[in-house]
DNA sequence: TATTGTTATACTCTATAACTATA
DNA sequence: TATAGTTATAGAGTATAACAATA
């Protein structure tokens, strides 16, 4: 079989993780999407931060974030409070409401997946996620591309977990 | 960490799939999402079938498989003829026009993930490839039993490549 | 009555473009 | 003039429910 073939089925099986996405949102209280509970994890890992940056590390288009983030602000679960340095921005900050909110969505997340992938074993769930993340920064690079001026995000979302010893 | 944290992880790295699939959505023509594409690529690998059994495929609700088919039968990809065995159903088939244009999209899709992948390795695409598969694998189970009455849909897309010898 | 498929409705996700306010 | 953010518009993805035709 041909690398491009080996090519085509990657992307066939990256088409079908939309499928856990999708049970995800049923498990997920009404108006907590996926996406939301991406926000709110985002921000009790990086701390406040700009729309901008946000977007960075969502890797869509401000627009698509700002409408995200008015969500969750008008449910009370970030705060929008003004720039000093720069009044055209606003900085995000998660409320203890967004926290409790989190914890909420982290611990149906993990129970989720606990019940599907229970005959998995840990080293197996680590090399997926080690191997989804390594597959994001390839593909971050394009993003920054399309975004000049943007500072290279790296690896956005898994800066924090201990290296995976396989 | 504990076990519920690396599932929280993976969770998040799931989410991030989600700038692959819109990635190829902007490397694919008009009226040709990855949506599409995955349904022609079904097509060839399954044969003919019926609506139902694509839903199926697809993991996703009978109402929107019948959009998604209705989009590309209006663009000639795809053949509805009546079933002479349940005249409730509609046999569908992918016309030659259908063929070439899954050979253009698979074509594409293979160029986006070898520019975007061109520091992996083999074994490493391979080994994602499989993870997925068998993630998908473990979601099914929560799919058919929504869906009661339809068989075991097992592994709905990987059942044709070599198995893997890591 | 049950099943296959379609259509209507509604909501989320996403991008582009036009706009406002500030730098 | 350029940048940060918002809003308007449009189109795809998704589910539920109402419906039609057939079994």
């Amino acid at each position: 079989m041909t690398e491009k073939t080996w090519y085509e089925e990657l992307m066939r099986q990256l088409s079908g993780v939309g499928c856990v996405r999708r049970e995800l949102n049923r498990v997920l209280p009404d108006g907590c999407s996926s996406n939301s509970a991406t926000v709110l994890a985002l921000l009790e890992r990086y701390g406040d931060m700009r729309i901008g940056r946000l977007a960075e590390l969502l890797a869509v288009d401000m627009s698509v974030t700002s409408r995200l983030v008015t969500h969750l602000a008008v449910r009370g679960w970030i705060d929008r409070s003004p720039d000093p340095a720069d009044r055209r921005s606003r900085i995000l900050r998660l409320t203890s409401q967004g926290r409790d909110r989190l914890t909420e969505l982290s611990d149906r997340t993990a129970q989720l997946l606990a019940e599907r992938l229970g005959d998995w074993s840990e080293e197996e769930v680590r090399l997926l996620t080690r191997l989804l993340a390594r597959l994001r920064t390839s593909f971050d690079v394009s993003w920054t591309e399309r975004h000049p001026g943007t500072e290279p995000s790296a690896d956005a979302l898994l800066p924090g977990p201990p290296a995976v010893t396989t």
